[in-house]
DNA sequence: CTTGATTAGATTGTACTCAATTTAATTGAG
DNA sequence: CTCAATTAAATTGAGTACAATCTAATCAAG
């Protein structure tokens, strides 16, 4: 009875798989709060950055979110639409895209302000395993690039 | 200059933001050996559940996946179309759909044997850590049902 | 037995994700 | 200078995800 074999295979064994159903689990924790404010948890995080910046390329947008431009072109051109963020080409380099706040999208930052609040309540880690966890994930984030 | 309040609101702050980037990478890092066999990740966990159990349920297979039927309807389909599953109703219930493996379907499982070795290469974690990540996501996805 | 509630799955619509390709701008080796 | 290589976005296509709705089967209270 050698089935050591497939023991790697089962469900339980993987750590991939509970990776991916958190992160969706936590990400669509998100939801009540995000829809709230008409925008989905990939447009808040690239909004999140944008109130950090302001004024960002929409390259080095895409290397803070690990995003590409299939994800990022309809993406930013849904958040133009909705008034957040305008979109024009560099005036040195005409191949970037810079993606700039507009003063909603700056005001959106207020209405923004509660939400990690309200979900870190919905997710209850314990503090060291909350530091462990944020340290582990980053650095599968530096391996993978 | 008091800005605390937006504190929460920076991207290296959050949790969820590199929950969700990093299960991405690790799903991603699947893809060369996924795509040899012609399936995605989302259809390799869901046969992974198979090789454990040959006959199940939609349902049961979308609680242990943590999908829903707008998510299994097709991805099963396309899996019945590769040839590895077959469908059919119950005969107790016609409200369930039951999903069997086929011989061939039976067979990949030989050849996904090797994955989780081969990705496991690809992350390198301390045993530790990857043990405390390992508990750590269980105890999210055990709050969030 | 009957009908209202529940349940499983399918469907629809929106949005994301990523591989692969295309287009246009810039760079750099010779 | 010039053209081949590189780079940033956009586009295309396949496959998820998930909310919301719909259909059909089963259950359960009266």
């Amino acid at each position: 009875m050698m089935d050591k074999k497939y023991e790697a295979l089962k469900l339980d064994n993987q750590l991939c798989f509970p990776l991916y159903a958190a992160a969706r689990e936590v990400v669509n924790s998100y939801h009540p709060y995000l829809s709230k404010l008409d925008i989905t948890y990939t447009q808040y995080i690239a909004l999140m950055v944008m109130w950090e910046h302001e004024m960002i390329s929409a390259k080095e947008l895409g290397d803070k979110l690990h995003l590409d431009s299939g994800t990022l072109t309809p993406l930013l051109k849904s958040l133009e639409k909705k008034g957040y963020v305008t979109r024009r080409r560099s005036e040195e380099d005409e191949r970037f895209l810079i993606v700039e706040l507009t003063d909603e999208g700056k005001n959106l930052k207020d209405e923004a302000a509660e939400i990690p609040m309200k979900v870190s309540g919905c997710i209850k880690l314990d503090p060291k395993d909350a530091a462990d966890l944020y340290r582990i994930l980053y650095e599968i984030l530096n391996q993978s690039k």
